[in-house]
DNA sequence: AGTTGACTTGGAGTCGGCTCCAAGTTGTAC
DNA sequence: GTACAACTTGGAGCCGACTCCAAGTCAACT
């Protein structure tokens, strides 16, 4: 039978484009579960493991807290979606927030375009004013 | 005739979604400018101003660093980008970034679809795996 | 036997971005 | 005149997310 792929936590590294410093840590505070080791104590990382720390940087592109993932990375980890309804409404309310964030970033690239296109004919601040429907300090981006 | 507009760093506050004292630490790092001061010493915002502070926290959206920030919020304060071809093109540069975090976060969107859509009939990891170009390490989002 | 290199661990340090605090000033209300 | 509210300042503290380090283990090579 064909050995399945596996990976040292540099390979891993490599693989992801995380330091192995940020592996680790990420173990560390339980992001990811802990690896499976060698005899020797080395950390193995089968493709499976590569794609949640894949997932990772995925999230964390839309600055989630790292804490924030850890539903939906045990979730991805085997469980069933449908037998957890409190998971499910988080999805959808996290898909929300990150459609929110994408009209922000597309404001801002309008943004940049009349400023580019302009020429510097002067300041256009009036785009990048579509702020947050609720005005409350507590910035509500990612409270879970 | 009609005067202007002006807030106090609470009203300011308000209007942004900011808090007071973000607003005293933006300036304080230089993110923002000294503010005027009345006689006894209290800050005074005019329209401008609350404008630039909503411009950060559209950036900030974007999780740039408040750092990276500065020239282009000197540059809407009166600058010419014309004069600075090396801002136009850190510009160019810019929205380039966040165009490509878009399609990240469109990508996620999309994973959180097919999670949802469904119902939990097992995971589905090999979406989210735009990943970045560039492999290496030191993660390229801002290096300004 | 000794050196090298890839790893292990626990813990300390760093940095960005706030957030909180104490002490002081000023202006208005009673 | 004294209490209160709304500010001022400088500086300390906090949290998240790393990042770095020292000391140790283990396998392989010379």
């Amino acid at each position: 039978m064909d050995e399945p792929i596996t990976y040292t936590v540099k390979g891993a590294a490599i693989e992801t484009g995380l330091t192995e410093d940020t592996i680790r840590y990420y173990e560390k505070i339980g992001l990811l579960p802990r690896a499976k080791r060698k005899p020797n104590s080395h950390r193995v990382y089968r493709q499976e493991d590569v794609e949640t720390m894949r997932m990772i940087t995925c999230f964390r592109k839309t600055g989630m807290p790292l804490e924030s993932m850890k539903p939906y990375l045990q979730l991805s980890r085997g469980e069933d979606l449908s037998s957890h309804p409190e998971l499910y409404s988080m999805m959808e309310e996290h898909k929300r927030k990150i459609e929110h964030q994408i009209a922000s970033l597309q404001q801002i690239v309008d943004f940049l375009d009349l400023q580019l296109q302009s020429g510097g004919t002067h300041l256009h601040k009036e785009s990048c004013t579509l702020a947050e429907p609720e005005k409350r300090p507590p910035d509500p981006r990612f409270p879970i």
